[in-house]
This record gives C-alpha cells, sequence and structure tokens, in this order.
RNA sequence: GGGCGAAUGGCGGAACUGGUAGACGCGUUGGACUCAAAAUCCAAUAGUAGCAAUACUGUGAGAGUUCGAUUCUCUCUUUGCCCA
C-alpha cells in the first residue's frame, strides 16, 4: 500500500488487529530473556478514557515498546480498578445495577485504549469486582487475619448524617460532606483495620533502599509515616476522683517548665467519672462536631472541659496545673493526654488564652535576652531553654530533648519513646460495590471467620441502592447465612478499595490462577515492577498500602526475595486546559466557543464575550475537558501520542493545545511523504556516493535517543524525530548511495517505533522488511568527527568557532588562532598570561592588559 | 506555618559530569504557488545599535566561588505541589 496522503484510519486499525490477533504482546515467562515488568496505574472505569490516561499510557507505552525491542521479555498488562463509589451512585441516579455501569464502561474503555495502540497483553486483564479476583482478596484477608495483623475495633468516623455514610477525609470538604453538603460528625463505628503501623519502622527503612523513585515522594511518605522522638511522662494527679495519675506523651519535654495545663482526649479512660456529667455529655457532642483529620483539628476552635484534678509538674512538685478534657486531643495519638505549654505550642497557646491560663516562657530565641517574653503568639523556633532551674542553658532542639529525656528517665519520671504517626489503616465501607468482607458474628455479635472453602463470599446482585446506609445491611436474605448448622449474620460492611489496587500487581503476573492469588513460580520471575507510572496523587496511600501489602504477605512465611513491589516509580505530571467562562460567569467547554477579531465568543453569541482563564488540570466541573476519543478519530492514535509526549518533560505538567495537535498531525503527513521519497530511491541504486554523513547522523541520534528514552526525556525525542525529518528531508536531495541510506533510515524508523508505531510498522512493511524490528546500537566510530568546533574565548568571553582536526594540541591551536583574521586582532600587542585548554572542546586565553 | 520543587525569547521547552544559551515545536513576519483562499513549500525570528561585517546586553533579583556559572554556594522575590 501507497498513497500520496498518509491514511491514518485504514492503517492503525490494521496494525491493532495485527497485533492483537498475532498476540504480539502476549507475555509468558521465559528464563533465557531478561524480564522487564512495566506497570501503569490501573484506571477506575468512569465511563470513558480521559487526557489523562492517554498521557499516563502512552508514556508506559513507549518505555514498554522500547524495552522489547532491546531484548527485553516484557509484562505490560492492563485492568480495571473496578469497585467503588461513583459506580453505586451513577446506579442510584440511573436506576442501574452497579455491575452492568461498570462492565459498560470497561468495554467502552477498552475499546478507546485499544485505538491508542497501546502494547497491552489483553490476555491479562483483571477487573476487581469480579468474584475471580476478589475471592482471592477475600482469602488474603483471612490469611492476614489468622496472622494477627486484622484486627476489628471501635473507632471514630466522618459521618455525613444526611447521606448515612461513612467519608474518608478527602471527602470531607471544609468540615463538611462533599456530596451532601451536610456538617460531617464524629461517630464511633466499628470497623476493622489493617496493623499497618507494625511495619511503621520497615516502610520508612524501605524507603531507602528505593533507588528510582522519586525522592519527593519518599520524603512525603517519611512524613505521612511521621516518626517522632519523644517522652512518655507519668503526672501525679490531685482531686476527689480515684485517679492518681495520668500518662501523657510528649515530643517537647524540655518544654516541661512552661507547663501550664494537662488535656485529655474526651474518650480517655478518666472520662467515665463523668458519663453522668449533663456538662460533660455536652461537650463530648460539641467535640464531635470537629472532623477527625489534623487540618480540622487545626483550624477548628479549641474548646476544653475543666475537672476538678490538678496535675503535678513532675520537675516541680510544687506547681500545680488544672486538667481539662479538650477537643485537640485525639485518644489514638499517644495516650489519649497531652501536656499544655501555651507558649511554645500554638494550639495550647490559642487554648491558654481562651481559658485565662498562665504562658510561661521557657524557650528563647538565641539572639535574645533572658527577659525575652512570648507574645502574640507561641515561639516554636530554635533557641536556648530559659526560667527551667537544671534545664537552662540547654541549645533547643539539639540538647534540650535528648538531655531532658534523659533527666527524666534518671529521676524515673518518664521514659523514652518513639512514636509514628502513621495509623492503622481501616478498611471497612459502608457500602454495597466493594469487595465483601468474609465475616459473620453470632447472636452475641461475636466474631467467626468464613471458611475457606465457603468462599467466596459473592455480593448479591438486585440490591436497593435506595435505602439509606449500608444497602447490604436491608439484604436480609444474604445477611443471614448458616455456618457449620448455626446460624449467623454477614458482616455487611465491604473493603475500601485501596485494599484491591494494593496486591493488582501480583495478579497480572498469574491472572488465570484459579486456586490462589498468584503463582509463586510466576511472581519469582515478574516481580518486583521494574517501572511503575501514575499520578503523583497516589504518593502516599495507594503506594503505601501497596508496599505494605507485601510485606503483610511475606510475614511470617517469608516467601518473596524481594519486599518492594515497586522497583522504580516514575510520577506524570497532569494534562492542563485553558479555562473559559462567558459574560455570566459560567464555565465554558473549548468547543462552545469561537474566535472571532483575536476575541473568543460563545459560539453563535458575538454579543456574548468570553473571559480566558488561566490553564488548569482538565476537570468536567470547568469544562475545560478535551475529549480523546474526537481527537484520535480526527487525527489518529500516533499523532495524538507525538503531541502528548512533544510539550513538556513527562514528569511536568502539559498544556494541551488545539494548535500542537494539528502540528503532531501535519508532520506524520510530511514524514509520509519523506518516506515515499526514500522508497522511490531504492529503485535508483546507481548512485555512488563516499560521504558518510547519513551513518554519522544516524548513529548520532541512535546515542541520542537511547539516552533520552532511559531518562525520561521523551519530549526531547519527539524533538529528536523532527530533528531528523529535517536531516533526511535535505539529505534526500543530494546523491546519495541509496542503499546505505535505506539501511540507515531503517535503523531510523526503529527509533521512532517507541513514540509512532503504527506509522513506523506501516513503513517497514512498505518496505518490505519483514525481519523482526531491533533497537539500533550505535557505532561508536561514527560519535566521533575528525573536525571539532573548538570554542575560542578570549579573557572568558567567546570570541570564535575554529573547526580544527580532532586531538590538536594546545600549541598548533593557538597558531592557528594567531593567524586567524577573527582572532588575530585581540591578540595584537598583548601578552597571554594564561591558557586554559579543555581537549576537543575550548580554548581560553588570558590577556594582559 | 512546615517540607519539597520550579523560574530560560511572544509561548511550550532544549542544553551530558560547570565549557558555543535558546535544540525542537507553536506563534509571528516576509516570500513562492494560486484569479483568490485553504493546504503546501522556502526564508527570517532573544533584545539593542548598524546597510553590513560586527559590537554590547541577556537564563527571576542580588552577592559569592571559578579562567569560565542556566548549571555550584548563600540571601531575597515570585510561583507550584504536598502536609498542616
Amino acid at each position: 500500500m501507497n498513497s500520496e496522503r498518509y491514511n491514518f484510519k485504514t492503517v492503525e486499525l490494521k496494525w491493532q488487529e495485527k497485533w492483537l490477533k498475532s498476540k504480539t504482546f502476549s507475555s509468558r515467562i521465559d528464563k533465557t530473556k531478561e524480564k522487564f515488568y512495566c506497570l501503569e496505574m490501573f484506571p477506575y472505569p468512569s465511563g470513558k478514557i480521559h487526557m489523562g490516561h492517554v498521557r499516563n499510557y502512552t508514556i508506559g507505552d513507549v518505555l514498554s515498546r522500547y524495552k522489547a525491542l532491546k531484548g527485553f521479555n516484557v509484562l505490560h498488562p492492563m485492568g480495571w480498578d473496578a469497585f467503588g463509589m461513583p459506580a453505586e451512585n451513577a446506579a442510584r441516579e440511573n436506576n442501574l445495577d452497579p455491575k452492568e455501569w461498570t462492565n459498560k464502561n470497561i468495554s467502552t474503555m477498552k475499546d478507546q485504549l485499544k485505538r491508542l495502540g497501546l502494547s497491552i497483553d489483553w490476555d491479562r486483564e483483571i477487573s476487581t469486582c469480579s468474584e475471580d479476583y476478589y475471592k482471592h482478596q477475600q482469602l488474603f484477608f483471612l490469611e492476614l487475619y489468622e496472622k494477627g495483623l486484622v484486627y476489628r475495633k471501635e473507632n471514630y468516623v466522618n459521618w455525613d448524617p444526611v447521606d448515612q455514610t461513612v467519608l474518608a477525609n478527602e471527602q470531607v470538604i471544609d468540615g463538611k460532606g462533599w456530596r451532601s453538603g451536610a456538617v460531617v460528625e464524629r461517630k464511633k463505628l466499628n470497623q476493622w483495620f489493617f496493623n499497618i503501623s507494625k511495619f511503621s519502622q520497615d516502610l520508612l527503612d524501605g524507603l531507602d533502599k528505593l533507588n528510582s523513585w522519586p525522592n519527593k515522594v519518599k520524603i512525603m511518605q517519611k512524613n505521612w509515616i511521621g516518626k517522632s522522638f519523644g517522652c512518655e511522662i507519668a503526672f501525679r494527679t490531685e482531686g476527689n476522683l480515684p485517679v492518681k495519675e495520668i500518662k501523657c506523651f510528649t515530643t517537647r519535654p524540655d518544654t516541661l517548665f512552661g507547663f501550664s495545663f494537662l488535656a485529655l482526649s474526651v474518650d480517655h479512660e478518666i472520662s467515665k467519672f463523668f458519663s453522668e456529667d449533663q456538662n460533660f455529655i455536652k461537650f463530648k457532642k460539641e467535640c464531635s462536631k470537629t472532623g477527625t483529620t489534623e487540618e480540622a483539628i487545626a483550624i477548628g476552635e479549641k474548646i476544653g472541659f475543666k475537672t476538678d484534678l490538678m496535675a503535678v509538674n513532675p520537675l516541680k512538685p510544687s506547681q500545680k496545673v488544672p486538667v481539662f478534657f479538650a477537643n485537640f486531643v485525639l485518644m489514638d495519638y499517644g495516650f489519649g493526654a497531652v501536656f499544655g505549654c501555651p507558649a511554645h505550642d500554638q494550639r495550647d497557646f490559642d487554648f491558654a488564652k481562651k481559658y485565662n491560663l498562665d504562658i510561661k516562657t521557657v524557650v528563647k530565641p538565641s539572639d535574645q535576652s533572658d527577659n525575652f517574653i512570648v507574645g502574640k503568639e507561641a515561639y516554636t523556633g530554635p533557641g536556648i531553654i530559659i526560667n527551667s532551674e537544671f534545664l537552662n542553658g540547654l541549645k533547643v532542639p539539639e540538647e534540650s530533648i535528648t538531655d531532658t529525656i534523659d533527666i527524666l528517665e534518671k529521676k524515673k519520671i518518664g521514659k523514652k519513646q518513639i512514636n509514628f504517626r502513621l495509623k492503622d489503616w481501616g478498611v471497612s465501607r459502608q457500602r454495597y460495590w466493594g469487595c465483601p468482607i468474609p465475616i459473620a458474628y453470632d447472636k452475641m455479635g461475636n466474631v467467626t471467620t468464613i471458611p475457606k472453602k465457603d468462599l467466596p463470599v459473592k455480593l448479591p446482585d438486585n440490591v436497593n441502592l435506595n435505602s439509606k446506609g449500608n444497602p447490604l445491611d436491608s439484604k436480609d436474605e444474604w445477611k443471614n447465612v448458616t455456618i457449620n448448622g448455626n446460624k449467623y449474620t454477614r458482616e455487611t460492611d465491604t473493603l475500601d478499595t485501596f485494599v484491591c489496587s494494593s496486591w493488582y500487581y501480583l495478579r497480572f503476573c498469574s491472572p488465570n490462577e484459579d486456586s490462589y492469588g498468584f503463582k509463586k513460580e510466576d511472581i519469582d520471575y515478574w516481580m518486583p515492577v521494574d517501572q511503575y507510572i501514575g499520578g503523583v496523587e497516589h504518593a502516599i496511600l495507594h503506594l503505601l498500602y501497596s508496599r505494605f501489602f507485601m510485606k503483610a504477605i511475606n510475614f511470617k512465611n517469608k516467601d518473596f526475595k524481594f519486599i518492594e513491589p515497586f522497583e522504580g516509580l516514575f510520577t506524570q505530571g497532569m494534562v492542563c486546559h485553558e479555562t473559559y467562562k462567558d459574560k455570566n460567569n459560567n464555565w465554558l467547554s473549548p468547543d462552545e466557543i469561537e474566535l472571532s477579531n483575536n476575541q473568543y465568543y460563545k459560539k453563535g453569541d458575538l454579543n456574548n464575550v468570553v473571559k480566558v482563564g488561566p490553564s488548569e488540570s482538565m476537570s468536567k466541573s470547568k469544562k475545560n475537558v478535551i475529549d480523546p476519543e474526537n481527537i484520535i478519530n480526527s487525527y489518529g492514535a500516533d499523532a495524538v501520542r507525538l503531541f502528548i509526549l512533544s510539550d513538556s518533560p513527562p514528569e511536568k505538567d502539559v498544556q494541551w493545545s488545539e494548535q500542537g495537535m494539528v502540528a503532531s498531525y501535519k508532520f506524520l503527513q510530511k514524514l509520509w511523504s519523506l518516506h515515499n521519497k526514500i522508497k522511490s530511491k531504492v529503485s535508483n541504486l546507481e548512485t555512488n556516493d563516499q560521504s558518510d554523513d547519513v551513518e554519522r547522523f544516524t548513529n548520532k541520534m541512535i546515542d541520542k535517543v537511547t539516552t533520552n528514552l532511559e531518562n525520561f526525556s521523551y519530549n526531547v525525542i519527539i524533538a529528536n524525530i523532527y530533528e531528523t525529518y529535517n536531516f533526511l528531508n535535505k539529505e534526500i536531495e543530494k546523491k546519495n548511495n541509496s542503499k546505505k541510506f535505506i539501511n540507515n533510515y531503517k535503523k531510523i524508523l526503529a527509533l521512532f517505533t517507541p513514540a509512532i508505531p503504527h506509522f513506523t510498522s506501516e513503513c517497514f512493511e512498505d518496505l518490505n522488511h519483514l525481519e523482526e524490528i531491533k533497537w539500533p546500537d550505535a557505532d561508536k566510530k561514527y560519535l566521533d568527527e575528525d573536525k571539532i568546533d573548538f570554542v575560542v574565548q578570549i579573557n572568558g568571553k567567546k570570541r570564535a568557532i575554529l573547526n580544527e582536526s580532532r586531538d590538536i594540541d594546545q600549541e598548533s591551536l593557538l597558531r592557528k588562532i594567531k593567524s586567524n583574521k577573527l582572532t588575530e586582532k585581540y591578540l595584537k600587542n598583548k601578552i597571554i598570561s594564561k591558557i586554559i585548554f579543555i581537549e576537543n572542546k575550548l580554548i581560553n586565553l588570558l590577556l594582559n592588559e
């Protein structure tokens, strides 16, 4: 086939069908080859793919194809993160079954992904909402339960009183439910937890070994795990309650002399003495209005409830301070009790101001006198301890904290302690569309596990999604279950969808293994994932949960050689687009506007001037979305791939531009006509040109493109492609030896293949090149030129470029400079005081004035 | 408030371990083709001065190290992301 214009529609479809039919991208274990596992974060089947997917999967595809050409045995699978709330919401709104809705979306999106020409092994496709997947997950749950890594406890959740549902922290926006807008309450519920905090130290240590992860992600995880050194201190108490002491955890024992109150969580065990106190009950209710996030607590108003108890300062027994219950103390931090030092903690400061408590300064900045007094806000910076008797003069924080802990330990008042911010992972969700938890309860509420032989616990069909709360709760025929002749009630919560995504990378290795979630042999060959690619928004939770999951299934049995699931991580930037608003401040989509006289108007309405806003991440709410399907239909997959790669480095945000898209499309047309020119050259072999310009260029380009691919500089690769076109297009006019030309052209086509695979496949076929395509190696002898452009600097300033032979020595070069008319004028009547000579690069002459 | 990045023409961006700043693309301008337009092709395109060769200035601002700094160090400004 060979026509004037490049018909992407027939070409792309042809190759996509061919790849699928001949199972080009199917992968199987081959121990003679080095494996490469390339994984992109799998999509949620929300309906259609968006530009973010296009970018993510194009980046992964470039890498996969490159590695395959290099001879690696590549595993490049795709699946669906198919459980989750949107399905339930969409189903409720449209009166559909979430399963149908999800599966329909999967089929649409799969077709769209195929149209991108991705080198995916579709035989390994998995969907987390299918029984084949979640039954293994239920088994994992039971295994972790047996290992003691799963437990149930009462815990506070963000409760949406209108939707009657639990909200994740990120669903709480300004203290309100993201969907209902109702003020979120704190509510206690029985929840299942994964004991991730058991691995806090391991998860922290593991980060050091992840050399191919972006530093920022490692830092984010480190901060999230939040290891802190501190001290456990027991405060003696006085008062008319049967309480002798209260334990606190603090990271700032050095400020103990600034002690002015003790604050307890309302759930502290001491609260039992107040369970009849109407004022306390009222106060506790008030506290439940504050969200559970650290941010909500930091921003929210600090309120307290004063008890009659007094706490004694262990370092200064004459000092006694009041004990409060306070809303900013949480039971799951430390012991649910903190000592307040208002001068050096903003939260304590706010609290002390409100309740008129002492504010005693015990740290001064180094440049202040000992009379320094904290003013309008707490001083939390470094400095020197003051007003603290035997602690005075210690440097904050280097000496003060450790020294104080030593003193407290000697006096047997306190104990050094390490605390982690990372809390256990609550996995219960009061929703229908998720993986059922394989647990049941007897009449007394005692827990029993579902026998492994009875798995899977299938999610029932035909539930009433319009009931308030969890739909599974009202599904009695499902809920009631008989195990070994005894009657039980099923757990109606389902698992957090993050559980599904924390082991899917294992499933891809053994997608058809029926008896277990994976086969060890497969895992041993394919794992770990060599390159994981996805959005930075999953930098913390998903990646941390996945890392935990590997540790958890490896816990006690130590089955695996690797512990970290993702050897390499790459986080790509977002796809952005300008935003548009009409004169009434309504968002407009890019196809609702038109350009006239350098001014945007609402389509068909020249009275409605459109305001152009900044480029922002594409989102439905701002209507600045471009539908990939339309774009692929208009310009073809290769052109879209070319554009999405070209404009920005993959790790940074890219701005969608229609003009850029069109340019990529046109470029492929130009490339096609160049191809045809080159092809017609094959038929006239008679020219015999001795120049090796084409070899030189080709081998240098091989070297460049290879380096750029290895460094994820995919935008530069596209520039390399353009550069190559410019070169070949000029060179083709010369009388080159066409055989040599064609051979080099084929190498160049291989270089283009990761980015524009349909196009190059077509070109190879057109040239009757039927052998396997391989990544070319650069021939080193062409990488170095015989003649080199030497930069001539005089007093550090560039004055000329001399093209001289390679390896020329300093003396000869200097002679050339002295006789060259460009440079001699600078040297006349001057004495050269120093010469800096860098071989094959540069010479810098310093002159005496 | 804390942590981590970023800042280069009209725009997106290149520049390997300090050694020709602005590759490549978009846009703009001029030209060719055309009755005309679109498409296509060719050329120019950091700024200032000059017909020109050329000269000077120039990588957010200011300092420092160096023969030489977009690159390294310090201070500041603006901005993005994450955590609070």
